[in-house]
DNA sequence: CACTAATAGGACTGTATCGGTGCTAATTGG
DNA sequence: CCAATTAGCACCGATACAGTCCTATTAGTG
């Protein structure tokens, strides 16, 4: 386990696809569509990837969302916080006062030492390396075509 | 986020509590009296530390569980694999044929390559330094005196 | 040979979180 | 004025998690 959420995968895909063309920007519905991703889902994720300050946003017809940042200035320890919020392994770690033990518990040291390796470890990989492997656009009426 | 399940906690609790005397065995009681953790819950877990093989176990009057290795041959990854299986953040990263985006999704090579820095940064911390911090036994009847 | 103290393993349950959806503004271009 | 699009809630169902309990099985003890 120590899963991501599945939201926070569908995040990385969504800013790996922006990254691909950082100049551009894409409206969530056409984001959706060309990743075959549930568009409510993806417009919501937009919502908090932006909130997050990942993201700039143009509202009104012909809007849509643009990288804030260059690919290679963003980690996927970003996309992570921005969707699941900070990245804290144990209640201990995020904040004093939560845990009944805690006078006696010495372990909350650990873990926060623990969580900042982790946060380090998803923080070396950047979207432009995410985005560096070879892709193509997934086409849902080709795949429709050979289901049916 | 990226929270560990807070029986992970327990059981890091549990085993860096072993770790302290490695020599001696102890019940599962005995341990959730120690620690002030629900007695069920811990027999629970003791139960899963020794299926992954962490523990040994001595059944009957007198019996209860010791560490099966040496503190400082025992990582935390370790104890959290033993209670919330293997790590890997994505369903891609754990096996392929599950995702339906796979043929076209070539983010899965690059979860796998974060899965196992993360499993490193946790393969870092061993049982021994998280024993080495000043702890000092709960005193349940203490605890309570000071809250009534 | 019972009785008691333990582990072994499973089934069951309430609850919180997550994934997903819908609705109502606000904004902008044609 | 209308259509397209983001902004921000509120809600709901399924799933997974934390916790409890019950029933073997095993081993020491009187």
């Amino acid at each position: 386990m120590l899963r991501i959420a599945k939201l926070t995968d569908y995040a990385a895909l969504l800013m790996v696809r922006l990254a691909r063309e950082p100049a551009r920007c894409f409206s969530a519905a056409q984001l959706a569509d060309e990743l075959g991703l549930p568009s409510p889902t993806v417009a919501k994720l937009m919502k908090r990837l932006l909130r997050a300050g990942l993201l700039t946003s143009v509202r009104g017809a012909g809007g849509g969302y643009c990288l804030a940042l260059a690919p290679h200035a963003i980690s996927v320890a970003d996309v992570v916080e921005a969707i699941e919020g900070r990245v804290a392994l144990t209640e201990c770690a995020v904040g004093k006062g939560v845990c009944a033990l805690e006078p006696d518990c010495a372990t909350g040291a650990n873990w926060q030492r623990i969580s900042r390796a982790v946060r380090a470890a998803l923080d070396t990989v950047r979207l432009d390396d995410m985005a560096r492997t070879p892709w193509q656009p997934v086409r849902m009426q080709g795949l429709k075509e050979k289901l049916s």
